[in-house]
DNA sequence: GTCTATAGGCAGATAGAC
DNA sequence: GTCTATCTGCCTATAGAC
């Protein structure tokens, strides 16, 4: 089923070499900013020539608009496949952090969090692509909130969707603050804060809500 | 008591232009991030070419400097100020808060939240300074919550530091997010809901927390 | 203290060979 | 798809006149 020995580099599928610039470049990205970085690293990064990656996106703001495409894409995914794996809202906003938290491990910011700091410097499709990704964190943690207080789990104030605003930049501004001391550990134990809080008038009904992935 | 009418430059005092280069810069630095502007853009600002700026300022790297330094003073300054003013821990949360507003009404974000998320990119030296700046931000508000748990004004649970952190956190994030929207409301919101939750186990001990400094 | 002039480098981007 | 070569423009920074 081998296709022609010639053709290796085709051998990884058809836009294999456009994943690995958007690889480098979010990686870039969620350091360093936006505006941090330029074509030169991603081709250094890749071992490959500025020029090569024009072929792949034609300029600095279509790679953009592509990176917090993708990103989007797939937190959409794992906020879908959190939805699958548990029915309980104290899981499912433990799994949400634990999305959050494997990001500050790996050295890096949420991509969109970045990106909102960079707001005014950035093409207007970007500015907007942001504003679509909050809000549908937003929902996605309002649905939460509001099942939670439904079934007593949570502390309920009602005002669910402003309670998930609030909750997402408590998120967003933990792992910005986390990042000046590199301590992984600064953003988990303000997050178990957070969601502590969500329980705190219905105390015995946070059983797991500090369990790790990872042995501290 | 005039003095000789052709120093008219010198009338508005020693270092008043240095002042201009770090009004301008800091404005530009709040709103694109240290990265997202050049001397053209200060020099412009000013009316004035981007060269004689380096008399001020010798390199980027010491005007970033300078600008924090003179941040953190500034900030540090309206901390006193406020533990001058009045004793009540709510009152003083409030006033806090109404720094950060301020800020976010000026469309702008905390110079330092803006510049963690570039702390990758950033000098050394610049890097250390914000650190001290969070640290300083955290101590206080340790101290007023930590009062204000001792006197009943909050729902006391201990941990005074970490919910100070937490919190310290959440009022960036909130700015960081309400960029996106253009919306100052949005950080407001936020803040109240915040304050609010320090009250929660306290019903009735938060009569002004919504309190505004100006007409919504 | 501010100017003109300019250095030296890096940015994003394009043309055209292979 | 990736390369070499190159363009244009902006960046930080410096020299030296006024």
């Amino acid at each position: 089923m081998k296709k022609t020995a010639k053709q290796a580099p085709r051998a990884r599928g058809p836009g294999a070499a456009a994943r690995a610039v958007l690889d480098a470049a979010e990686a870039l990205a969620q350091t360093r900013g936006y505006n941090g970085f330029s074509y030169a690293d991603i081709a250094a990064r890749l071992g490959v020539t500025k020029a090569s990656l024009h072929y792949h996106f034609a300029s600095k703001a279509e790679l953009g608009r592509a990176l917090i495409e993708r990103y989007h894409a797939g937190f959409a995914a794992a906020l879908e496949a959190i939805d699958q794996a548990t029915d309980e809202p104290g899981a499912k906003l433990e799994r949400y952090v634990a999305l959050y938290d494997a990001v500050v491990r790996n050295d890096r910011m949420c991509l969109c969090g970045m990106l909102a700091a960079e707001h005014a410097t950035l093409p207007e499709p970007m500015q907007r692509q942001l504003r679509v990704f909050f809000d549908a964190n937003e929902r996605w943690l309002a649905a939460v909130l509001e099942q939670g207080c439904r079934t007593g789990r949570f502390t309920c104030s009602a005002r669910a969707s402003e309670r998930a605003r609030v909750l997402l930049g408590a998120l967003e501004g933990a792992m910005l603050v986390a990042r000046s001391y590199g301590d992984p550990q600064r953003f988990r134990a303000a997050a178990d804060f957070l969601l502590a809080d969500l329980c705190k008038a219905a105390p015995g009904a946070a059983p797991q809500a500090r369990a790790r992935a990872r042995p501290g």
